[in-house]
DNA sequence: GTGAAAGCGCTAACAC
DNA sequence: GTGTTAGCGCTTTCAC
């Protein structure tokens, strides 16, 4: 048992009301006179007291807590998901509103019927206000359900639609916009699932345009650092090349970056440079690699705003974010990127 | 206010007993009879039945929560700590003994009273049953007795003691007692004090050494990809170059391996290579990269099983896990650091 | 072995 | 505006 935990009780006796009225003021009601308000702030504040989750969570209905749900990765492998972002961007939104986030994982391999009975388990021990499902569960509907069912919210990434859009295909979109039809994709995204997909979009892409590049520029697995310079250097050197090149790692464009510079290709008049990747080192390169991405933890963070505002009812959202001097922008559709602008990007050259 | 929820009555009354021998059952206690508990058990599956951790928390004075608390990032920055993996870790962990893990974060520049007052309340709302202070907190004496004031266990990952060791040392000095002189030394992690620490204690063993090989082969800063390629280069090309270098990031040991192969120099037999910084692509070069680094994650989880167990009283831990092919060893004194043992490291050639 | 009673700290619903 | 009364779903303590 805990010691002398210190309670609403306390607060209300050395504030001299009731302990409703102290409810009252720790959930900002509007009907308390400023006076009575006053002193029991100020008892709060002199006895340290902070309410309990749990008391809450039972009197109220209320946990505050926000349960992010994601597959494991399989074991041995890297988890997809930046889940170090999620967990710094998630626990900060969900602190600025006095909630707080919990992590649920759903073991990789498994079952679908397995994943739901823990979670259900889950939802029925920790009883969150809100669930998150991260990618890939945002399509999976028997989990939406089951937190219908407890009358919790739920959310993904993707939206409450779920149209997530394709990073490969975007990327090369906006290459070919840009003039270039010698565009190279190199994979190397830590789901083969996730690279299939997006290699797929930017075969689209090229091929819409007509042109053949996709073809002779692409490369499907994810090489080593000797095999990456390597193929940079082999797409690199011969007269017909790429203008462009799409990394789906921000280490593979960094590599691909160094070969260009070695090979005095000057980055980004005769070479564009794209990652589907942002870290920060992209932006510490010579010149300073652009990156087109699925802002994951800012997703994450605005689905957490979302659930708690929908409990709160209330306007007040919570602060946002600086900037770090790249220029960002949210494509419009079909998909939610963001394009991380830097210098690696131009118009293709008169003559590829 | 939450739906249908079905609780420990519902339980009770479809089993035909009182539902203090349901909450007998569910907390296994040992004074039920067979029958009951069968009958028991076979309603709370039949029912769907879940304790609610709120209530739990409530009326037994156990919140089955630990917090993990960490120093966040500065702005801009990576986290110095492998969060990701210390999330799946330590769910795992809690997970197998019916806990939750909750993560806090301090802010980075913030004065130290903040921090407290901050941590303060969240031991005050959540009443986690154990609390973890993640490097570098460990050394928090000030939030160590503020969980022991409420009554709350505080470990870390050093061990109660805090007698964490110098990985740099402890590679450099792992070499040399391989028979290496000329060893060198390649910094470039997260956290620059980190760098200067293991930078500190590399010089330290060589000089006990009698080398002087720190004084022509440390590079102090991370640099980037083409800085890297140059300086092994630089390193690697004269007749006098080091047989092993150590480098902080498992990216940088492999861009060193690439030169060191493309300069026809043969790793283990000629130069021996230790990151310190474990990574699964260290596992898939060309040789398989060892690595010797403080096994965080483990480590964490290690923590997490201890609190537990000393809340619990109980003697069983929970699972362990496999294995992938390295042989891992955790070194012995001073410090709790695992030699991944690959096959990146040989006894020195004859004449350096 | 089992049950009845009390209480954990809070909020919702009503009084006043 | 403020206080009072009920619980929320469990575990504890103590009877039986």
């Amino acid at each position: 048992m805990r010691q002398g935990r210190i309670t609403i009780e306390d607060v209300a006796s050395a504030a001299g009301v009731s302990r409703q009225t102290v409810s009252r003021v720790i959930n900002d009601s509007p009907r308390v006179s400023p006076a009575a308000k006053a002193r029991v702030e100020q008892a709060i504040a002199a006895l340290g007291y902070v309410p309990s989750l749990a008391a809450r969570s039972m009197g109220g209905g209320r946990s505050r807590l926000v349960l992010a749900v994601f597959e494991g990765p399989p074991p041995g492998a890297r988890p997809a998901l930046p889940l170090d972002r999620l967990l710094l961007a998630g626990t900060a939104a969900c602190r600025a509103r006095g909630y707080r986030l919990m992590f649920e994982q759903l073991a990789s391999g498994q079952p679908a019927a397995e994943g739901k009975a823990q979670l259900a388990a889950t939802l029925g021990a920790v009883q969150p206000d809100g669930m998150i499902l991260l990618p890939p569960l945002g399509s999976r509907a028997d989990l939406r359900a089951l937190a219908e069912a407890r009358g919790i919210a739920a959310d993904s990434l993707d939206g409450p639609q779920g149209a997530a859009g394709n990073p490969g295909e975007a990327a090369a979109q906006h290459l070919i916009a840009l003039g270039h039809r010698q565009v190279g994709f190199i994979a190397g995204a830590t789901d083969p699932q996730v690279s299939q997909q997006n290699l797929a979009g930017y075969r689209r892409a090229l091929a819409r345009s007509g042109s053949r590049a996709h073809r002779h520029f692409a490369a499907a697995n994810a090489p080593d650092l000797p095999a990456l310079l390597d193929l940079a250097q082999s797409w690199l050197v011969p007269t017909i090349r790429p203008t462009a090149i799409i990394a789906e790692r921000a280490q593979t464009a960094l590599a691909v970056l160094h070969v260009a510079r070695t090979l005095g290709l000057a980055v980004p008049r005769e070479l564009s440079l794209l990652a589907l990747e942002d870290d920060p080192a992209l932006m510490r390169s010579q010149p300073p690699v652009t990156a087109l991405h699925e802002p994951t933890a800012p997703l994450f963070a605005a689905a957490c705003e979302r659930l708690m505002a929908a409990r709160d009812a209330d306007g007040e959202p919570a602060d946002e974010d600086a900037q770090d001097g790249s220029a960002r922008a949210v494509l419009a559709l079909p998909l939610m990127l963001e394009l991380v602008e830097r210098a690696s990007l131009a118009r293709a050259p008169r003559r590829a």
